[in-house]
DNA sequence: CAATTGTGGCTCCTTACGTCA
DNA sequence: TATGACGTAAGGAGCCACAAT
């Protein structure tokens, strides 16, 4: 018998797309919901490795639809400092990287955005004032004093079409060069930092579910090998009962106290299978028993 | 050409925060 | 309303690969 026991080849985990070369550029991102290419994708002067535009989450198609299709809460609610100001205090951990390469491509406080669709406006606001209007109410003047005060560690949440897009983009490939990073946080009006962090924390994600699986598929193993143990031992004392009855076979090399391998049970007797030649010479073979059946049978002088 | 150094990305572990039952 | 569990964004340490010196 035997178990393949490979952690590294376990056909039935669904993370296939681990195994996908990084580089591979994003067919499905470039095409919008009804199969097409978007209208960034045509006008984009990106490579197409890099290409993240597109999907329901494509600004363009938000800002060539109405949000009736796709609500976008955040476009409808007045951008105000305020709000600008609680951008900031989110970005606030993520602001040594922004310094070099990505703080003007998503910098809430540029008053011209060359993205239609303003992420940075529901960092804190439209996932949050979605779920609990309460605290979103109370989010303002806590944020602020908070950013006055440049201790605390805050968290953004990402909302759930930003999440969306990010997974889109995880499923074509689990990481990312600078190129696509910077692109994604620009797409997203994130900072390449929250991006890298996002899909760092995703790989950890991923690993940790593949973890459980391998960890499950392992234990599945050894249920199956402590019974086959249990039956092997079982089998074992029936050899030594047998042994000890039938003290004829003690004469008989140990080879011929063989298992019939159609039947996994121990030979005692001549197997009734007569499919299975290699059964029965097993039972025979070597037997003095056996030698005698056969002579008298076939009339073979012994 | 080998050693050193700086940089960037990764994993791993941890913390802090938001959400929900 | 308070609380604990859970999910997740983010920080930090350590490692590695690579390019520049």
């Amino acid at each position: 018998m035997e178990l393949a026991l490979s952690l590294g080849d376990t056909p039935k985990l669904p993370f296939s797309f681990l195994d996908k070369p990084t580089k591979d550029p994003l067919p499905n991102l470039f095409l919008t919901q009804q199969g097409k290419p978007s209208e960034l994708e045509k006008t984009s002067s990106l490579d197409p490795p890099i290409q993240l535009d597109l999907l329901p989450f494509s600004p363009v198609l938000r800002s060539h639809h109405s949000s009736s299709h796709l609500p976008i809460p955040w476009l409808t609610q007045p951008c105000g400092p305020v709000r600008e100001r609680e951008l900031d205090v989110n970005r606030f951990p993520a602001m040594t990287e922004e310094a070099d390469d990505g703080a003007s491509l998503s910098s809430p406080s540029s008053s011209v955005s060359p993205f239609p669709m303003d992420f940075s406006m529901r960092n804190n606001n439209a996932e949050y004032g979605g779920r609990n209007k309460r605290e979103n109410e109370g989010e303002a003047e806590r944020v602020s004093d908070d950013d006055e005060n440049g201790s605390t560690r805050k968290k953004l949440r990402l909302s759930k079409d930003q999440s969306a897009f990010l997974e889109e983009s995880f499923k074509e490939h689990t990481t990312l060069n600078p190129k696509q990073k910077l692109a994604l946080a620009k797409q997203l009006n994130l900072s390449p930092r929250q991006v890298e962090v996002w899909f760092q924390n995703r790989r950890a994600r991923t690993k940790l579910k593949q973890t459980e699986v391998d960890c499950e598929y392992l234990k599945r193993c050894c249920e199956t090998l402590t019974e086959e143990n249990r039956r092997l031992q079982k089998e074992l004392q029936e050899l030594r009962a047998l042994k000890t009855n039938q003290p004829f076979y003690m004469q008989l090399p140990a080879t011929t106290l063989t298992m019939c391998p159609s039947c996994e049970r121990v030979a005692t007797n001549p197997c009734n299978n007569q499919t299975n030649n290699k059964a029965k010479t097993l039972h025979f073979t070597n037997s003095q028993q056996a030698q005698q059946q056969k002579a008298q049978a076939h009339q073979i002088p012994s």
